[in-house]
DNA sequence: CAGTTACGCTACGACCTGTAGCGAAAGGCA
DNA sequence: TGCCTTTCGCTACAGGTCGTAGCGTAACTG
């Protein structure tokens, strides 16, 4: 709290005009519509600063290129997700697939969340911005519907916890991954049949498991 | 076979220069010399013409953009997978998985794969192209997988051939999926750990399944 | 009021795209 | 052998994007 505690945290400069959140919030509204009309790969700054009504210097103020801009214009929408208890750990998962599902078909999600990742193999600072704003806030979802699955007696409680830490981010990515592989690598609809064989598979997998250690 | 059966297949034109077979193969490597290098989005054609020897026309005269060409250039990488038979279902599971993320760590694929599929999203013909190339051809490891282990009794013989067919395209999607997400997206190594768990979780959610309609 | 930062605007060099036009090369066919 | 057709390398080009610089103005602080 002394009178320079400054570059940690540029936004709090005390002098100066503040940022307009105004342009913020217009910029990323901009981005996510360019992202619906034209898609990632013709979307432009150019295009995203007269939507937002602001200048195109403006963007590249607050963002260093296309890739952060899109990562923090999609990063809000992953919020919605949500895990209601619906009394299994079947009907959770399958609740919560549908609703990530419903979130890829989105014309704006589709387009950018595989461009993002494809651009942060080659940029770290994008893929720790990806991991931070996207990835990481989901696991909660992981974590959540597992200790429900244990405080109803559908899983066992926790032995090793490496082990459960390490089962939380396979399945984790086995449930993000097949649904964004089906969605948009095989391209074909994840409705609800797809979704029934998906949950059985996991809760028998994860109940397999449980009763070999058992 | 009348004299005027060309427009079917342009390439069999009987007439005219024929295309320089080594042309193709120059400005694949290439293509694939310049994703090591630059990456994806610092790919350019004039790029790859000069790396190949060729001239810019000459990969239009191929590919229609980018992206065409980028999926020929890799779909062969993906051609290298083998299922050998290592007696059980997961051991072949798990070798399969570990070669599958051995080439995803390859830099060329690494960085194509997930932007050839972004752009597919609004791409119908690149799709169509990747689908073709790349995903159908690899489904066979689970189809001949599969069947393995129904001979070796580790899984139960077909009923209903619908159900049969979801489920291979289904573990096709959870597995690969998995894998790239894992890789990819959660940036995180796929080691014998994280397969063998996976695996497991496979062999125990496809026994499971099994046992219910037993 | 002085100091500092953000803003809109314009302009710009560098780069990439995809196409057109040319003369030369390399095949098929009679 | 000569004609036809297609591909080849080359050059040139219009159109578009990137990311930055410079300017005068606006907004906020103490």
């Amino acid at each position: 709290m002394s009178s320079m505690c400054r570059r940690t945290n540029p936004r709090s400069s005390r002098t100066g005009r503040p940022r307009s959140t105004e342009a913020d919030t217009a910029i990323l509204e901009a981005t996510r519509a360019a992202l619906v009309e034209l898609g990632w790969s013709k979307l432009t700054m150019g295009d995203v600063a007269g939507r937002a009504g602001v200048a195109k210097t403006t963007l590249y103020r607050r963002w260093a290129n296309k890739s952060e801009l899109v990562v923090d214009a999609v990063a809000v929408l992953f919020d919605e997700l949500e895990l209601p208890d619906l009394g299994s750990l079947q009907a959770d998962i399958e609740h919560v697939v549908l609703q990530f599902a419903a979130l890829l078909e989105r014309p704006e999600t589709k387009t950018a969340l595989m461009a993002v990742v494809a651009e942060s193999t080659r940029d770290e600072p994008l893929r720790e911005r990806i991991r931070a704003s996207i990835v990481d806030r989901q696991k909660r979802l992981v974590l959540e519907g597992r200790m429900r699955a244990q405080r109803r007696g559908e899983l066992p409680a926790d032995r090793d916890p490496v082990a459960v830490d390490a089962t939380d981010d396979l399945i984790f990515d086995v449930i993000a991954g097949a649904v964004v592989h089906r969605a948009l690598v095989s391209a074909e609809p994840v409705d609800e049949p797809w979704v029934a064989r998906l949950s059985a598979l996991l809760v028998g997998g994860l109940g397999a498991a449980a009763a070999a250690l058992g």
